[in-house]
DNA sequence: GCAAAAGTGTTTCGTATACACCCATGC
DNA sequence: GCATGGGTGTATACGAAACACTTTTGC
């Protein structure tokens, strides 16, 4: 039985939640967009042929990656049996080297509202949409919102990200009171360079270690 | 690739709550208890796949199927290649004819307690500690605990079963109030022949119907 | 000075928690 | 009548939600 790994990989720019798309090269679904992936090798799990994969297909290195579900149905590929072991990832394409070579034409970052109105190839579209609801879950349970954003960010940054995800507008007091109250956040003292008009905002960091220690403990992340 | 399913199956009789085990009955782990499972064939999604080997291999038939994670780590079958799909399912052993037949012997209801001190084939004692955990999150938020009980059931029966899966003992009283309030347990007018001393339980059974009346509308169940 | 964004506090309400006594039944 | 298990109410504390004005800055 032949076995791929597919990812459906976000990341968050200019208030924007975005997919990474591949334009198929070869039939079936020739010209379609569809998830980074491939096919396992032998000596290699799962986790690792997605990272392989996407390193071979767009050169992006992922800040976070999960398992998602199995997807089995026989009939899926229209060639021949395929089962799809897919996962979501996480990057800030501010810290990588993203797509500069031969393949870029064919990758591209699509917003996911619009992804929804497209047609992607094979079963494509409803593993973005599962990965879509888990991510939007748990960030809700575990920091792994500040993988999307970079090193440093303001309030306003996680603020619209949080609301972008939930997919309503959150209220800005209660939510920068309840993400300040988990004490993770490191509070950088010097301030964003204003593009236009308003305040100064202040740059925090996510601190990581002081997360990992307090989840020893049984600590749990809730916003 | 080799591609095999393998279900945690729970049940939940007398305050315990149990897992049923197959003895092997080949190499490797010969003798050693493992997770009821097999080969998916070619024509048949994973889902069929685990209900048709815990047809075969045991005469159950599930009142819940859930998909829990692919391990994929390339050395967990010493032979060769093996992915495993694995599930974890709830039944009612009240409600089935368990198994009668030849394979008796070799099928066997242990305590997950004891269990969790067994040595079990392959990366299996790992599926089942991770179905446990699912398990016992998954019931704060969707009524699949009483799966694991008989259609009808009183305040007491399901208290406990919550206070075995949280592993630690809940207050009687606010447990009561709290799933009262959800409006979902039917309130039977018969109650419960004793069998020694105390007063008579009445009896409930859960509202499907209702539930998933109330689930298209956003309600969520929550314990 | 005004428009734009950041920062901040209080009140209200509902839910979670803690806790103890009475009721019905079998023996 | 006593041991066993079932059933129930109240007070408190905490967290969620609702809500608006002041500060800083660029232009």
């Amino acid at each position: 039985m032949k076995v791929t790994v597919d990812a459906a990989v976000f990341s968050y720019v200019n208030e924007s939640l975005n997919v990474l798309l591949i334009k198929r090269k070869f039939q079936p679904f020739l010209g379609k967009y569809a998830l980074a992936g491939g096919f396992v090798n032998d000596d290699e799990s799962a986790d690792a042929a997605v990272l392989r994969k996407l390193k071979e297909e767009t050169n992006v290195k992922l800040d976070y990656l999960e398992q998602l579900y199995t997807f089995t149905s026989p009939k899926r590929d229209p060639r021949e049996r395929v089962i799809s072991i897919t996962y979501y990832g996480l990057i800030d394409p501010r810290k990588h080297d993203l797509i500069t070579n031969v393949h870029a034409s064919a990758i591209a970052w699509f917003s996911y509202a619009d992804v929804m109105k497209m047609d992607l190839a094979f079963d494509h579209k409803e593993i973005l949409k599962y990965a879509h609801t888990r991510l939007a879950n748990k960030v809700k349970y575990e920091p792994i919102g500040f993988e999307l954003l970079p090193k440093e960010f303001t309030m306003t940054d996680i603020y619209k990200l949080y609301s972008v995800l939930a997919d309503h507008e959150l209220d800005r007091r209660n939510f920068s009171k309840k993400i300040l109250k988990t004490g993770l956040l490191i509070e950088g003292d010097k301030k964003e360079k204003t593009v236009g008009a308003g305040r100064k905002a202040t740059l925090y960091s996510f601190d990581e270690k002081k997360y990992k220690e307090l989840k020893k403990n049984g600590f749990n992340f809730d916003i």
